[in-house]
DNA sequence: TGTGAAAGACATCGCGA
DNA sequence: TCGCGATGTCTTTCACA
């Protein structure tokens, strides 16, 4: 697929903000026919624009009243310890996110818990029950001021 | 509305990973008829449960090829400096997430832009054109070790 | 590429158990 | 609360400009 022109990138910025957003509502906006629209969305799902489309939830109704980011140093950095710790976090149902990162850590989780005591169990039988956990350092959120799943693509 | 039972969290577990998939395939699943899986979904909107749908796309092929997260430290902490600060955050088209934090720094920022010299460009046209700015330390992601936006709900 | 129309699938809403 | 059936809407495809 060619890059996408200034209508493709209108679409997915509708998209974005709503996933559920019919083909005749784009239409209408965009002052285009229904089928452009559709054949374009085809070609962007086929081409790997867009990923996928996910019902986003409300974390504190669900009971995660804690977010955490939580910097990690691991002791060695060899290959094989670095690849091991990916796939041991990778497996943790409260890891949400996790990145490889350059700067003062290693790696940076997003960890999503019900309250401060499931935190301490995370870190103490999870995260510290790893070998190769160096130094950790976590970041509680207090208040989202903003959240925005959608890029700027237009 | 009540608390979530067990087919209402199978339903959320569905719906965040696919938030297209149709009342007729989630009732296929869960051996239950069409309208019981509409009425609940129906319910979770309005609860807030299920606060929107989403295209997610695709970060790297739309040339957002450097992702950071930013701490911030500010020089004052009185609330009009935090509020105008926050404001002021949200909106930059660059930075997705924005949490005020309790740990070593005040905020922490997710920026997603095209490469260094975008992010350079942030940090010293935007970012550090603000008042209030003291300390400041991003941590690039290299890697993509895991992401998921849904929530282990069951 | 875009338009318009037609067939099929789905969402939506009564009614009954 | 669930299951079934009717209706309107959307998706999907096809012929054509």
């Amino acid at each position: 697929m060619k890059a996408l022109d200034a209508i493709d990138r209108r679409i997915l910025t509708m998209l974005q903000a709503n996933g559920k957003a019919t083909n005749k509502e784009i239409a209408g906006v965009l002052g285009m026919s229904i089928t452009p629209i559709y054949e374009r969305i085809k070609k962007m799902e086929e081409a790997g624009y867009i990923k996928a489309y996910a019902a986003v939830v409300d974390r504190d109704l669900l009971g995660f009243k804690l977010v955490a980011y939580c910097n990690v140093q691991l002791k060695e950095h060899s290959k094989e310890y670095l690849e091991q710790f990916e796939s041991q976090i990778a497996s943790l149902e409260e890891v949400s996110e996790c990145y490889h990162i350059a700067g003062m850590f290693d790696y940076l989780l997003k960890v999503h818990v019900q309250d401060v005591e499931a935190y301490r169990a995370f870190l103490a039988d999870k995260l510290a029950a790893l070998d190769n956990i160096g130094n950790v350092q976590s970041s509680f959120v207090m208040k989202p001021v903003k959240w925005q799943l959608s890029l700027p693509v237009e």
